[in-house]
DNA sequence: TTGAAAATGCAACTCGGTTGCATTTGAGCC
DNA sequence: GGCTCAAATGCAACCGAGTTGCATTTTCAA
């Protein structure tokens, strides 16, 4: 048993869920890709070592999602990704996307500015903030 | 000839583009919506006035945001949406989308905090930058 | 061991958006 | 006013991400 995947059963008791096979396969897929997938990249990896339906996987990400566990992000191409939320950490962090490759990959955490609530029609709740860089990354820049 | 028309037409030509019929109507619907609507959204009030098919719609759509007409973003339910580019202003706004009715309102210019570039990864270059703030309107709040 | 609840798989479906191709429109020309 | 030809539009079929309904399998507690 590799320590990730000790992680992702930790994880997931941690949130009161099930630590059922796939769930442990999505966290450890998850965790040893550098950036943030979308969910056809992250079920070929996961199935590189176990067996599972996209409807599951669906499934997974919105249970990890509500949990907490993962942040679902928008991309540029109207795909969703996701990404581990850094445990017990709550400051937002941005993205940025590749128009070309389309590879998402996650920033260090947001400065302050973006709370400025100034900006905002009043009478409204801030739930989520997010934030994307949509450019060209060093490889396809022909790095 | 509604005086909103003249406009819609003067950008158009501006850009060099065709002021036909569709284009014209598309800008004038966008222009008096409060907000940054779906396509749906806007094929349905476009309608109100033109017969239009939902591809000459979104072929529309991509020839203005082509043009720096429009501006294209994405929605937190991965459905895009379409706002008026502030015209001869460069300056990027952010948007404020409710989690419950899905309307996305345009928020004033950003801060020039996020155009730190410091948070980037070395060899990247940033063509567009997204903000959203997802969250409650005064509306669905019960305003 | 067994029974019920939760998790998974499979097929069919929805929805936003796209592609190919036939038809119509319209600006330039006579 | 009538040609001409390219550009614009409509229609049908398609695509890919994500969802729903339901049958089957797994898990865990009694
Ligand atoms: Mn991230
Ligand atoms: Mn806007
Ligand atoms: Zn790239
Ligand atoms: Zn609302």
């Amino acid at each position: 048993m590799t320590d990730s995947a000790t992680d992702a059963r930790a994880r997931l008791e941690q949130a009161g869920l099930e630590a059922t096979p796939r769930r442990v396969a999505v966290l450890e897929a998850l965790a040893a890709l550098p950036h943030a997938p979308a969910a056809q990249e992250l079920l070929d990896a996961v199935r590189r070592t176990t067996r599972m339906d996209k409807v599951t996987l669906y499934r997974t990400l919105d249970l990890l999602v509500e949990a907490g566990i993962l942040q679902r992000h928008t991309g540029a191409d109207g795909a969703f990704r996701h990404c581990m939320a850094p445990a017990g950490e709550n400051a937002p962090h941005g993205h940025f996307q590749c128009t070309r490759c389309g590879v998402m990959t996650c920033l260090p955490p947001l400065p302050e500015a973006l709370d400025a609530a100034a900006l905002l029609p009043a009478g409204v709740t801030v739930e989520h903030v997010e934030v994307r860089l949509d450019g060209v990354c060093g490889r396809c820049r022909q790095g």
